[in-house]
DNA sequence: ATTGCCGGGTT
DNA sequence: AACCCGGCAAT
């Protein structure tokens, strides 16, 4: 599974190298004259080349180096104008999620056909339109033209990989307890046929369809009639948000139990364009705080329950001072005899 | 009353 | 840091 989840992060582009001290395995046959223009400054982020072409059109004084995996995704999902992801990934920084990479390095954004009975899911945005515009709106162009309609049909959804292999390699064949099945895609697929577009994630997602669909789909989104014909009803449970300037939705796999360990929790959302979102409306929806309990704790906590074992001054006595543990001699916590 | 030690000092 | 101790809670 590790090495499937490695060999689909190595072609996307823009999830670099995590660890920026192995050189970096992609082998640059593109451009690089760019590279030799910035010498030393770039030597060592050659995995960083989102294929701005040869020909350096005003690098930016600060060329945004290949950053850590977790920053540059969250990089990608901001500029997306996704607050939800925002919103979580804050959390982290506030909790000071010890190990923040880990579980960032095993997201991945996948897009599902929501076309009935279709659960395609592809790895790329281009390819989900592709796949929806040919196969289900029977546009047998294969141009990459696209009105935009394709978004109606697939959603964007950002599947926790660790997690996922998790549940399914602990799900016992026959545990009744998951009679019901969360509602997870099948397995996802490997970069299927991605053509042209690799480098699609190099830039907000969602470049290719603003460019041909403007603002104006958001009016159609909203009076539309698809959804009377959309080829996959929301989910009941689904948490419905609406902006004026279109819709947006979240959707969340059923409570769960976020206790340490976490959950298959994946999260859909239509994709949507020229999402105008207000962050405050996201903090309801896929708030999955890691803070163990409300504990209020206002005062001075709970004291320990005094621990069984004897300490210092029972076992030496008063007239032994200077045989006790220093913490003892301290009036603190016996570090000798702890429990 | 005794024991353990937290919270808050002083050096 | 190291060291000390008032005072509280558990015993």
């Amino acid at each position: 599974m590790a090495a499937t989840v490695l060999t689909s992060l190595s072609t996307s582009p823009l999830v670099l190298n995590p660890t920026s001290g192995a050189p970096a395995a992609v082998p640059e046959a593109t451009s690089r004259g760019w590279k030799e223009s910035l010498s030393a400054s770039y030597s060592s982020s050659t995995s960083g080349n989102w294929s701005w072409d040869a020909s350096d059109q005003s690098v930016p004084s600060t060329p945004s180096p290949p950053l850590s995996n977790d920053v540059s995704k969250s990089f990608l999902l901001s500029s997306q104008g996704d607050d939800n992801i925002e919103e979580s990934e804050t959390t982290h920084f506030l909790f000071e999620d010890p190990i923040p990479r880990k579980r960032k390095n095993s997201m991945k954004v996948m897009f599902k056909c929501l076309w009935k009975n279709c659960d395609k899911v592809l790895s790329t945005s281009s390819g989900i339109q592709r796949h929806i515009r040919t196969v289900h709106l029977g546009r047998n162009s294969d141009s990459d033209y696209s009105d935009g309609e394709e978004d109606f049909y697939y959603s964007e959804i950002e599947v926790n990989m660790d997690t996922l292999s998790e549940g399914l390699s602990s799900l016992t064949p026959t545990s009744p307890t998951t009679a019901a099945p969360p509602p997870i895609f099948p397995a996802p697929e490997l970069p299927h046929s991605e053509p042209a577009q690799i480098n699609l994630r190099g830039v907000p997602c969602h470049t290719p369809l603003s460019q041909s669909a403007p603002s104006t789909l958001c009016h159609i989104r909203t009076d539309h009639a698809y959804q009377a014909t959309a080829p996959v009803s929301i989910p009941v449970s689904s948490k419905l948000i609406q902006s004026e300037s279109g819709i947006s939705m979240s959707w969340q796999s059923p409570p769960i139990i976020f206790k340490g360990l976490p959950g298959p929790v994946s999260q859909i959302r239509t994709v949507g364009i020229g999402e105008k979102r207000q962050p405050a409306q996201h903090a309801t929806v896929t708030k999955i705080h890691t803070s163990a309990a409300p504990v209020p704790k206002p005062s001075t906590g709970a004291r320990k329950p005094r621990g069984e074992a004897k300490k210092c001054r029972k076992v030496y006595g008063m007239e032994k001072k200077d045989m006790w543990c220093t913490a003892c001699r301290w009036k603190k916590a016996c570090q000798r005899f702890t429990d």
